[in-house]
DNA sequence: CCTTTTGACCTTCTCTGACCTTTGTTTTAA
DNA sequence: TTAAAACAAAGGTCAGAGAAGGTCAAAAGG
């Protein structure tokens, strides 16, 4: 008998197959009801087979009318993502080797100029304004969000700026 | 399951396209009636869908012949925006009020879709990570970067999109 | 041992109801 | 007659309940 996650994992992927865009809304109590399992499960596994690395973005919101989205990223940006970022991006990035990432995307088609002006603006020393060690961790975070971001997004419309 | 308050919010936005002024006014008991809720939901939905940073002016008056009354505000002048983040919130902001202003600038066309997704990451709190007087300065820090940044740039292209 | 499963406790967002304030209308007492 | 009082008809506030999802450590499997 294969092991309740294997089964939420296969029940997921065949969802997000039949979705044409590759991005599925749930309820994690309601899923959690199906597989008659306890809420947490689903976040177990969320983080062991939708996590960044295999391909997957997950968002969501608590509350009423609260949701678990999943996106799967196309495998172009996923390969590109995690050669590129995740594995040579640091906890730490200094400004000057932000700048560097964010003008070599530019170069690459995947940011608009303003795009690239913007985030030289937001990750430069002087609007962060934090001491040393904590000022390159959140330039770190702050360049994976964009990162993660902008690999979810088709990029075509801005290559042809 | 969209909640009441997405439902609401939808009725009264549409009521607003509708409405060629950009104004509308509603018995607050009779909306309240119409969606089978409570009338202080109204003011839910108004406070959190219908704030300044959204772009709204909510009006009322009680009393026999009461109203409430909502205004769609035109977009003022980025320098107004700027001196807003710097002095009405106290050199703070917090995450809602950012996203209601982001919101409302990609609305009006002064950011794309792709920019607007990128900063509602880039300023959430879970990449923010830091306690609390200090996440909601550097969200101000932010936010001042990117509304001087996009002052600068041409929209047009932008509005094309 | 490593992976899976569970449950207790937490955070965020929404919804409700009791109680309050303001405004307009009607009744009452001098 | 008329000013005060009472009533009625709005809308406002706020604390707490309810409805999601998140985290983490401990227990259970394999």
């Amino acid at each position: 008998m294969s092991s309740m996650v294997n089964q939420i994992e296969r029940y997921l992927k065949s969802l997000l197959e039949d979705s044409d865009k590759g991005v599925i809304e749930l309820q994690r109590n309601e899923l959690a009801g199906i597989f008659k399992c306890v809420p947490s499960q689903i976040n177990y596994v969320l983080s062991t087979r939708f996590s960044l690395q295999q391909g997957y973005a997950v968002e969501s919101r608590r509350g009423g009318g609260g949701y678990v989205r999943i996106v799967k990223l196309p495998l172009p940006s996923i390969e590109w993502l995690y050669n590129f970022v995740l594995e040579n991006l640091e906890n730490e990035v200094a400004q000057n080797v932000a700048e560097g990432l964010i003008q070599r995307l530019h170069e690459e088609g995947m940011l608009t100029s303003r795009e690239t002006q913007l985030l030289y603006k937001m990750l430069h020393r002087d609007t962060l304004q934090l001491e040393l060690p904590e000022r390159d961790r959140l330039r770190a975070r702050l360049l994976r969000a964009v990162l993660l971001e902008i690999s979810k997004v088709d990029t075509s419309e801005t290559r042809r700026q």
